[in-house]
RNA sequence: GGAGAGGUGGCGGAGUGGCUGAACGCGCCGGUUUCGAAAACCGGUUAACCGCAAGGUUACGGGAGUUCGAAUCUCCCCCUCUCCGCCA
């Protein structure tokens, strides 16, 4: 949610910022249904007075007949305040209905493009190995291995689901936690548990709705629905409630399944880990003061914390920052890690074999606002927070890189150094 | 799933149709007192929105309704708690 009072003021702002992101939206009926709105609410306003002034009176008159008369005068006054009553809500109503597809303008770091193929790569860590063997996609060495069962899974769940069993499941569960050791022990943040079945309004607290509402999946039943991503229920934990700056910045992470409908995706990635309806991720959530150098500041530090996980892996990757046009609604800024993954490689272009496993989302207020987040300041001042957000791990699609990197040519794994001590020492998988 | 109780300001807790945006207590802020503090005493202390201002509107879990007028009455929803049943 944008600020109202800065788009009166500073329209072109949130014109230009849709126009970058390519969403549309009619700023200038916005503004018309503003102004409309508020003379609707002033003449509400005006007639309520009225009414309010007239009601009171009525409770002081003692003669019973002055007082019918008065009743019946008041009667007739009701009408006119009930109808501008109406007038008004029906404009808040579709005022904020368009409020909420105003997406927050891009920062001004961000690189104006189209799509994803005018993202710009910021960085790169690692070499991709050079395989002297004729090498295996994660599919064909994780069958091969008994380690995924793609037929089970979707016997049981449908297309894009899975099984991962034996020492897939334990290379699933040992990058977890991995990943939460590193956030937890080594850089202070605090695990949390959340909810994955959630209510609307946290779904569209965080910006997940309206804009995107076909990605979840719904429990009609019950009216709740399943979340995408640990980030729903860290961000909005303390929605609604105004936190002391002292308790900031607030540093979350938590480990949720995630599920996505990934509808309008038939034909991508259809066959393997990397597009699936469930998963699980290691999110990391940051609730910061209304600062915009501290929310860069702390994108930068939790981007480093995903690096740190890849290169304790040894898995090469690049940072990409995205360019306006694929950042969504929601960011003002957005950072994506791409890891090496050997059989997206078209063996010429570098580029190709780099996939998403990562992104950091910058978001400033956009949340705390729908979500009503605020804290108050040293100086007494009430103001909402700025919330940020990162992949930490995302598991099995982190298997790919791991599985193809570290195979052998006889078609076994190597168990990266750093995981093995989750997995019993175990060194190889065969 | 069945039965019941309840949701009021930062907290506790009054309030069953107009004089209640809300008694009283606690907390918090300012002052008096004090070498300083505590105690005591005095004063202040809800928020959002519109408006240059004066002022106005809204809000007592949320929504709808009754009424000239609702924190107070009616209906629906949400949430919390207690008991019974069931269950990991």
């Amino acid at each position: 949610m944008i600020d109202l009072k800065d788009l009166r003021e500073t329209p072109d702002k949130y014109r230009k910022g849709a126009a970058d992101k390519n969403v549309r939206v009619d700023i200038d009926a916005i503004l018309d249904f503003d102004l409309r709105h508020r003379a609707a609410q002033q003449e509400f306003e005006r007639l309520r007075a009225e009414q309010n002034a007239a009601s009171q009176s009525i409770g002081k008159l003692k003669d019973p007949e002055e007082k019918k008369l008065a009743v019946a005068r008041v009667g007739t006054l009701k009408a006119s305040v009930k109808d501008a009553e109406e007038r008004a809500r029906q404009l808040e109503t579709d005022l904020q209905a368009l409020l909420l597809l105003v997406p927050q303008p891009a920062d001004l770091d961000v690189p104006v493009g189209r799509d994803a193929s005018e993202n710009v790569v910021v960085s790169k860590w690692g070499e991709p190995k050079k395989f002297n063997f004729k090498t295996q996609n994660h599919i064909e060495l994780a069958q091969k291995l008994k380690i995924v069962d793609f037929e089970a899974g979707v016997k049981l769940g449908g297309s894009r689901s899975y099984m991962l069993l034996g020492a897939g499941a334990e290379l699933h569960m040992a990058v977890i936690r991995l990943a939460l050791d590193i956030m937890v022990r080594e850089n202070g943040f605090t695990q949390v548990t959340v909810p994955v079945l959630v209510r609307e309004e946290a779904m569209q607290g965080t910006g997940f709705f309206p804009t995107g509402r076909e990605q979840a999946y719904h429990v009609s039943e019950d009216n709740l629905f399943l979340t995408g991503t640990a980030e729903v229920g860290l961000t909005a934990m303390h929605a609604g409630q105004t936190l002391e700056e002292s308790q900031l910045p607030l540093r979350y992470v938590a480990v949720s399944t995630c599920f996505r409908r990934e509808a309008g995706t038939y034909g991508k990635d259809t066959a393997g880990l990397y597009r699936v309806h469930l998963f699980d991720k290691v999110e990391q959530v940051v609730i910061a003061r209304n600062d915009i150098e501290e929310s860069k500041l702390w994108h930068r530090k939790m981007l480093g914390f995903a690096e740190t996980l890849l290169q304790r892996l040894e898995l090469p990757y690049r940072i990409i920052q995205c360019c306006t046009g694929d950042i969504g609604v929601k960011n003002a800024s957005m950072l994506d890690i791409e890891t090496w993954m050997p059989s997206r490689f078209d063996g010429k272009d570098p580029a190709t074999g780099y996939g998403e496993t990562h992104s950091a989302s910058r978001l400033y207020e956009f949340q705390s606002r729908r979500l009503n987040l605020r804290y108050k300041g040293a100086d007494g001042k009430v103001r909402y927070c700025h919330t940020l957000n990162n992949t930490v791990v995302a598991s099995p699609r982190i298997l790919i890189p791991i599985i193809e990197n570290y195979q052998n040519e006889d078609g076994s794994v190597t168990v990266p150094e750093a995981l093995r001590g989750y997995m019993g020492g175990r060194e190889t998988i065969s």
